[in-house]
DNA sequence: GATAAAGCCTCCAGTAAGGGGAAAGTAAAG
DNA sequence: CTTTACTTTCCCCTTACTGGAGGCTTTATC
């Protein structure tokens, strides 16, 4: 199949379906002719797994070694897991520090009376030394 | 003072205080002789404030907008305050999200045994049609 | 005074993961 | 035969810097 319907079926956009296939990750065979990018069924599977990792928010790095082990049928569990669980503890990690930063938003936002006096302690938070 | 004393009185690096210069952000004036840059205290107040804004996840486009308020000393701290309310909910909305992904993350880990064989009911789950 | 180290300068390239758009070839429909 | 839709490559743009090369200036050391 063409770009047009990988990219639908994937639900990736065209210029993502086409990236992929410039960082190697999915490479189709060119219709020599026409110089067409062609799918397979099976590219196609790849593309639709690499969308849903992304969305699952691994990086392009991480979609290439889960996609190795997505081919590789002798992987172990172990390893998939492994790179799940670290990508759990990043988004912890990302987790604790949004949670500390909105605290400290909403607390200067609770201390600023929020109208047309020049008067604001979040700029004086922002402006305090240290 | 020269930049490299800026950069440590503000914790930011030499290259991110040139940056910030690059993009009219702070533009200190320059030495004709030597053409070293050379901040004024008030340019390392600044420079400070930025950092600051910088560390509650402002863009670089919003502490421009906090800096005019922080300089304009009629300012209502009504827009101080919706600034920051914005970015707020945006923190929000990034929490939902990660939240939503950890809790499916490691559903999908309970389920595996991360194991020496192969079957893996994450890398199924990524396979998955819809 | 010579030299070396540190600090500063500009310019170029690269990051992640594509998006936007131009110019040109190809295919399908009316 | 023409229009429209699809595809191609190419290049620039995004965020907020970071790293490095090559070349001045200043300061410290011998």
């Amino acid at each position: 199949m063409n770009i047009g319907e990988a990219a639908k079926k994937s639900g990736l956009t065209v210029k993502t379906v086409r990236y992929y296939d410039e960082i190697n990750l999915i490479k189709p065979i060119k219709n020599k002719v026409t110089n067409y990018r062609q799918y397979t069924e099976a590219e196609l599977a790849k593309l639709q797994f690499i969308g849903k990792a992304r969305r699952f928010n691994f990086s392009i790095k991480e979609c290439k070694e889960l996609l190795s082990l997505y081919e590789n049928q002798n992987r172990s569990s172990k390893e998939v897991r492994d790179i799940t669980l670290t990508k759990i503890s990043e988004i912890d990690n990302k987790l604790k520090e949004l949670k500390n930063l909105r605290e400290q938003l909403s607390h200067l936002v609770t201390c600023c009376k929020g109208n047309e006096r020049p008067e604001c302690p979040i700029i004086d938070e922002l402006s305090a030394k240290t």
